[in-house]
DNA sequence: GCCGATTTGTCCGTATGTATC
DNA sequence: CGATACATACGGACAAATCGG
């Protein structure tokens, strides 16, 4: 967490957003007004502005002004959109998270997984299966893999925890980038056992690779959700790119 | 498309990396190189590159340089990310796209209508069911509200082009801001009956209230796609808010 | 319809901080 | 340590859209 003056700026408003200090609808004050409040300059306040607009409170509009569009309802707690670990969004909804490993190993990228993963052949890897609890229910069966040179040392007893503490705070690894590809896909026999499905034959994927500062690619990660748990939220603008 | 300084770098840099003009793990020359370059602002420069950070094409990194992390297999042609209409994307992927309208009615939004919606109780709405075919296939199945007094003369014949179209075109409504939830749902009658699910039992629906430069909802759209053809697209990045 | 005031959008130049090598 | 790179912040100028008189 930065403090830098423009992310004071964003947060500050966010919040005053959010405890409905602006009501929706309402036009937030002009440019040189929070300028002069927050005794910034035009480009420190426009960038917390953007982020905000990025974020989906409020939209701009030129000549008229700033509006707040935060509807409290909608925002809801799992606002995806950044990089955020299980435990971290758990904790932030005020939920008890619990990891469960079902299997830790190390294996060598063939063909296959290559394929699968981005790896390149012969890539040396962790490959963990990890089963993630929320308020005692079983949610998301996650298959992890990690370059071991990157991810060194890694033990099953950090991967009950958090690795991404661990790997950031513990080894120093910068995460930078994640590419997500959202899929639906049929259960398997691995799913079906450890997550309870109900009626549903199909589960939410969400396959990643993660970046570090690097820019090595050190992480592929499949997740897959309980469906009548997930739900990926976005905020889309029409860009002119 | 604006003609602006900064989209007409961004869209030369991102045509370089597409292109391959740039490596994949490669860095792109330094800020003043390319400032040099385009004769611009560093600002404007660092605009650009960082809408290619934000689209997945490089990252940045602060003492280093910025790295092309572009690889053409998995940015796939369905990158997801802005508003785009089932016709936009379908002609940008070579595609043929068809729609077919089941249902077009008007009616007014009650109670039950408004929760699912968002809309005041008592609007006045169209409300359509389309079934969009690519290439031939049924894919993705819509429910569609409008607000009338927006989307006004919408008829059957414009539904099976391209509403969007007739807002932006005709209408010259500018669209702005749309907000979007992904979910996997358990199918209905009406989706098995259109859509070939084979041994699915559930989709995945995107759901999304849309916002014109005036601040109002006019629409809200729910999309329910087949789940073998559906596919999200995201680039998360390491924030600091 | 025009004009002027207000507001956001684009672009430029410069200075300083911080990370990397 | 110095050179290079990106990150933050400031200030100013003009353009474009909106609104009220």
């Amino acid at each position: 967490m930065p403090k830098t003056k423009y992310t004071e700026i964003y947060r500050d408003l966010k919040n005053k957003i959010e405890t409905g200090e602006y009501e929706f609808q309402e036009l937030l004050p002009s440019e040189n007004q929070l300028i002069q409040s927050y005794d910034c300059s035009r480009n420190t306040l426009r960038r917390a502005v953007s982020s905000l607009v990025t974020d989906g409170y409020v939209q701009t509009m030129q000549g008229k002004g700033v509006r707040n569009i935060f509807q409290p309802t909608l925002q809801a707690s799992f606002t995806i959109g950044g990089i955020e670990s299980f435990r971290e969004s758990a904790l932030r909804n005020h939920q008890v998270p619990k990891t469960e490993v079902l299997c830790f190993t190390e294996i060598t990228a063939d063909k296959k997984i290559s394929n699968r993963t981005g790896f390149p052949v012969g890539s040396e890897l962790y490959y963990l299966q990890r089963l993630h609890y929320l308020d005692g229910k079983a949610l998301i069966l996650n298959h992890n893999y990690f370059l071991k040179h990157v991810a060194r040392n890694l033990t099953r007893e950090i991967a009950e925890h958090s690795i991404y503490e661990y790997l950031e705070q513990t080894l120093h690894i910068t995460i930078v980038t994640s590419k997500r590809i959202m899929t639906v896909e049929k259960m398997t026999e691995i799913d079906e056992k450890y997550l309870e499905l109900g009626d549903y034959n199909c589960l939410a994927v969400v396959s990643s690779q993660t970046y570090n500062s690097d820019g090595v690619m050190f992480e592929y990660t499949q997740s897959r959700h309980r469906p009548d748990y997930f739900r990926f939220q976005d905020n889309a603008t029409r860009r002119m790119m």
